[in-house]
DNA sequence: CCAGCGACTTGATGGATATCAAGTGATTCA
DNA sequence: TGAATCACTTGATATCCATCAAGTCGCTGG
């Protein structure tokens, strides 16, 4: 890991374009986040590298810039991937507000990486000055706590099989034909890990799902052949009715 | 359900004292609060009553008096309570800031409750005229999404034993001797779709609990007879460490 | 060029927990 | 007062998915 700072003339730039292009940062009054700049730098990752870990005390508010990061929790000596952060994503926004100041989980790069590095108590000291910029970080929080729910929703209500349909229809990119190819960015161990179920049980699904011909699969590209056939099946729930 | 609109004088009192109990209200600025105030309302329910419902347009922010109150979210015929409110806690702060501007869960009385209902709007509004409240606010729903990511470990990490016991100590005051009982506030169906395990099992689990002799079990009154043996327990994870 | 390793697949088996079903008490209500 | 209902318990069985264990294939490095 290697990071600059403060930042040489094109890289600022970069950096302000890039900030600007997130919801956390794109609605800030002219001027905010200039006054930020002077407190971001540019952190280099290498394939599997290390962000920070699970525990560790908070500095930074981060950008991912390109690569993909995998945010993992460990307890035990158990681990579970719980986010990929894909390029223009922001992360770690509210890791100031934490009681124990420490991030809860571990940050990793699945692959090279480039992230713009914020540091939080800058950041923080912009939030009292600017309610926009506290109403983006609301902003970007409830979309976080959502996402949370459905995946709690996905994990204690479907099957496996569903939950990696419903992974695999969120990431099909539109296209104009009956069927459309998926490329699986990360390692299936990562997904699966992703999905909370075993590497071995995802490819068994994959074939299951293959051999009922609602897709084929080619190493990391899933070619989808029936997306009406998989929709049915996402949504399928283990019945567990209540209250 | 009944609702008053506007307070009238004790209620008010009371609704401000309560209001400045919480995270949320508590540490606004002297008279911010008192602005809010005529846009309150306070509700009762009884028993089983529904606040309001999963898709439902969000009109209100609300804080508990007195009672208790399930949130559930459903997903096809299935459905589990994701959390159970106590008195002084806030919910469905950050509703307006949702895109689609529904509640994403129900809410529903578990007994006769009383509460105070808070103008979505006006809050929003009190809001952008205070960074003190934002910061707030921002520190309520951080805490909210380390519940729910702690949540989720368990869920996927943890057995449905180790869950019911870490939910179990939770619940515990802290009692002087040796041992200490704990009173289970909510019917065990319902604490059994919290945990995402089904009556029988919660029942089951119980037993064996009981058999092993860490803990009696007196209808909704469980006498821990060995904190030690169960923490133990509590940390137990169903392995499955990945990458 | 081959050894070793990593990512994935596939098979055999087991275990945790859901499902289905039949109880038991306690409470409500006609 | 008896019937109905509810919350929970307990038993028998089923199912999903994890575990354990061998593969295969492609890649890297000596």
């Amino acid at each position: 890991m290697t990071a600059t700072d403060p930042l040489s003339g094109p890289d600022k730039e970069q950096a302000l374009k890039e900030l600007a292009g997130t919801t956390l940062f794109g609605s800030l009054p002219a001027g905010i986040l200039e006054t930020l700049l002077p407190h971001v730098a540019l952190i280099t990752l290498s394939e599997g590298g290390t962000l920070f870990s699970q525990g560790e005390r908070a500095r930074n508010v981060y950008v991912l810039s390109s690569g993909i990061i995998a945010l993992s929790r460990a307890s035990g000596d158990a681990e579970r991937v719980v986010a990929l952060i894909e390029p223009g994503e922001t992360f770690a926004e509210a890791v100031m507000f934490l009681r124990s100041q420490q991030y809860p989980v571990s940050a990793k790069a699945l692959e090279a990486s480039r992230l713009w590095a914020i540091d939080a108590e800058h950041f923080t000291q912009m939030l009292s000055l600017s309610t926009d910029a506290c109403l983006s970080l609301i902003q970007c929080m409830t979309g976080h706590l959502i996402e949370q729910l459905v995946d709690i929703e996905r994990l204690t209500l479907h099957t496996a099989t569903s939950r990696f349909i419903a992974y695999l229809l969120a990431h099909t990119e539109r296209e104009a034909g009956g069927s459309s190819i998926v490329h699986l960015k990360v390692p299936k161990s990562v997904i699966a890990s992703r999905l909370s179920i075993v590497p071995a049980t995802l490819s068994r699904t994959l074939a299951k799902l293959s051999r009922e011909g609602l897709l084929e699969v080619y190493d990391s590209d899933i070619l989808i052949t029936d997306i009406e056939g998989l929709q049915a099946r996402a949504s399928e729930v283990s019945p567990q009715k209540v209250v």
